[in-house]
RNA sequence: UGGGGCAUGGUGCAAUGGCAGCACAGCGGACUUUGAAUCCGUUGAUCCAGGUUCGAAUCCUGGUGCCCCGGCCA
């Protein structure tokens, strides 16, 4: 749609670029997505990979994906493939540049043996409790390691030890040599190697000392030559020791630029989070389509085109905020008009029988899948004497302004013909059962040639034809904006939704709904998007509810 | 006086010393063979206090509020 993209239009981040172009401090851009491979991709990397991608597209540059794979005890193949699945399926390629940081492996080892030549780290025997002690707080200032000053020699056979595993987990680590002094605590010799006896999912078992985050992550932007290395607030105190290594190294150095991760209402965003829903079955897995991974929004039924237009107009900054969940729901509804085809369906179908329609009598309307193109294609859509419509297009005792049907009243069938209930049907308990009526043959095709005005259009299936299906409708998955807010004691847990998924077992179809492909969006006339369930099969049709329409009616009576 | 960051309608984002604007939401109306879409109209904001300036959302000073940091996680 737009032209534009939050790429192209100026933010904080372009300002950035320009001047370093400017300025001559790089003369091109080349960005990267760095997702350690522990969890699925949710709507917020989405946002992060949308502008490495578009930042870099838009300044005739390259992006690489990079797996932040420092951590095995974490990391899973798994998760390698469903990321780059997924963002594949947004539509970013990252063509031959899929990198590991753990193909640098070997590198990180050679430049921490250059950072103990130049004393500017050491091996430090501190325990994990000891090192928190020496530390310090946020307000004092921490202490040296007794193991500070061991001479090049000693760290060089130390470190060259821990690398061939003669040592036991935790027992000891290099640091950086900075300033235990420092106010920012990334800086207070922070650890750049762990000792980790642990398998590796690309490496296997070659190494059993492995890199940190804040070693590895600069020193594989700077191997890449990455030019700007962009990631969330949380980073920024971290971009001093960012640096720091690279000055140390004296190797290529990228600029680190932080900005406000993506949150939304009704959500929660973190992968730990997300992983417990799972785990402890609120949801049926990581791409339940109530979950906010990319693999559940595709399963729902959400476009990639979609999120990408999400992310555009959500901006980017470095205010923390929390975008309203109905600014997707209209984006999402934008894009699925222009491209969903325009079918009948009825959720909760209640039986119509139209008494002067010949019983054996059939016809097909030919209605366009896109009512308002000229060229758009058709289907064939039977009609007979018995039909379904929408139990909620009835009422027997109507409040003003309901303009669908009622005993005595006249409405279209949408594209059918004009019909007029004659007869209410009820069981014992007083539940309308189904409803007779009464057609106007020349109202053929929805229009009477008198010109009468109808108020309420409704969609309908012929009975006899219709495929039965189940539908599942979503609700949000936290009832409160807030997932987090929760009485002393509780748990974002209590605020699950107990409505967010609601299934619907009998509802009736139009026949062309047979051929309907996995994730292909429809709209189901008068309801809302939806799209076949990958576990849809042709006997046991389910469909998804992508997002409703939005319903004015159903406000109205909110409201009164 | 630990350090770092952020404050613009209800929400998100612009305005880069010169008329505070856009989108969503809200409200009102038109149109309608989808109570959708579309179209028209409309309510509503610069955290506070000083200062600089012809002119401040923007620059300066001092406050206030919120977020992040004490993993051998990323």
């Amino acid at each position: 749609m737009s032209e534009e993209n939050s790429a192209t239009r100026s933010n904080f981040i372009t300002d950035i670029i320009d001047e370093h172009l400017e300025n001559g401090r790089f003369d091109h851009v080349h960005t990267r997505f760095p997702p350690e491979p522990n969890g699925y991709l949710h709507i917020g990397h989405a946002k992060s990979i949308c502008l490495n991608f578009g930042i870099a597209e838009a300044y005739g540059g390259k992006t690489n994906l990079r797996f932040d794979d420092t951590n095995p005890t974490k990391e899973e193949v798994e998760y390698v493939e469903s990321i780059q699945e997924d963002i594949r399926w947004l539509g970013f390629d990252w063509e031959d540049r899929l990198f590991f940081a753990s193909d640098y492996f070997d590198a990180f080892y050679e430049y921490a043996i250059q950072l103990i030549k130049q004393d500017a780290a050491y091996v430090c025997d501190l325990s994990a409790d000891e090192l928190r002690q020496y530390r310090g707080t946020l307000t004092e200032p921490g202490k040296n390691s007794p193991y500070r000053d061991r001479s090049v020699e000693e760290n060089l056979d130390l470190f060259e030890r821990m690398k061939n595993g003669e040592f036991p987990d935790g027992s000891k680590t290099l640091r950086a040599r900075i300033d235990m002094s420092s106010p920012n605590l990334n800086m207070r010799d922070p650890v750049l190697y762990r000792i980790l006896h642990a398998d590796h999912h690309n490496t296997g078992d070659k190494w059993c000392i492995y890199p940190m985050y804040d070693y590895a992550h600069g020193l594989s932007d700077s191997l890449e030559h990455i030019t700007h290395s962009i990631c969330t607030l949380e980073f920024e105190d971290h971009r001093p020791l960012y640096d720091w290594i690279l000055d140390q190294l004296d190797v290529f150095h990228p600029q680190q630029i932080e900005f406000a991760r993506l949150n939304l209402t009704h959500t929660v965003m973190s992968k730990r989070k997300l992983l417990q829903l799972v785990r402890e079955g609120f949801v049926s897995g990581w791409d339940d389509p109530r979950m906010p991974t990319l693999s559940g929004m595709r399963r729902r039924g959400y476009t990639p085109q979609a999120i990408r237009n999400f992310v555009d107009v959500v901006g980017v900054s470095k205010a923390n905020s929390i975008v309203d969940v109905e600014l997707l729901e209209h984006v999402l509804r934008d894009d699925l008009n222009e491209r969903a085809r325009r079918v009948m369906a009825v959720l909760e179908p209640l039986r119509v029988i139209i008494d002067n329609y010949p019983e054996e009598q059939e016809e097909a309307f030919e209605i366009p899948y896109f009512p308002y193109q000229d060229d758009s294609p058709i289907r064939q859509v039977p009609f007979s004497k018995e039909i379904f419509i929408e139990r909620t297009d009835f009422m027997e005792d109507p409040p003003k302004k309901f303009y669908r049907l009622a005993p005595g009243r006249e409405v279209r069938l949408m594209n059918a013909y004009y019909i007029t209930c004659t007869e209410v049907v009820k069981d014992d308990d007083g539940n309308v059962v189904e409803l007779h009526a009464e057609y106007d043959p020349e109202s053929r095709g929805g229009m009477s040639p008198d010109g009468r005005k109808v108020r309420g259009t409704l969609h309908w299936v012929s009975a006899r034809h219709a495929l039965s299906a189940e539908l599942r409708l979503y609700d949000y998955l936290f009832s409160k904006a807030d997932p987090y807010e929760v009485p002393e004691g509780g748990d974002f847990t209590d605020n699950v939704n107990p409505e967010s998924l609601q299934v619907l077992s009998d509802a009736k179809l139009e026949p062309s709904l047979k051929e309907a492909g996995v994730y292909e969006p429809f709209q189901f006339m008068r309801q809302g998007y939806f799209c076949a369930d990958a576990d849809s099969a042709p006997g046991a049709l389910i469909f998804n509810r992508t997002i409703s329409l939005v319903d004015t009616w159903a406000k109205m009576q909110r409201g009164n």
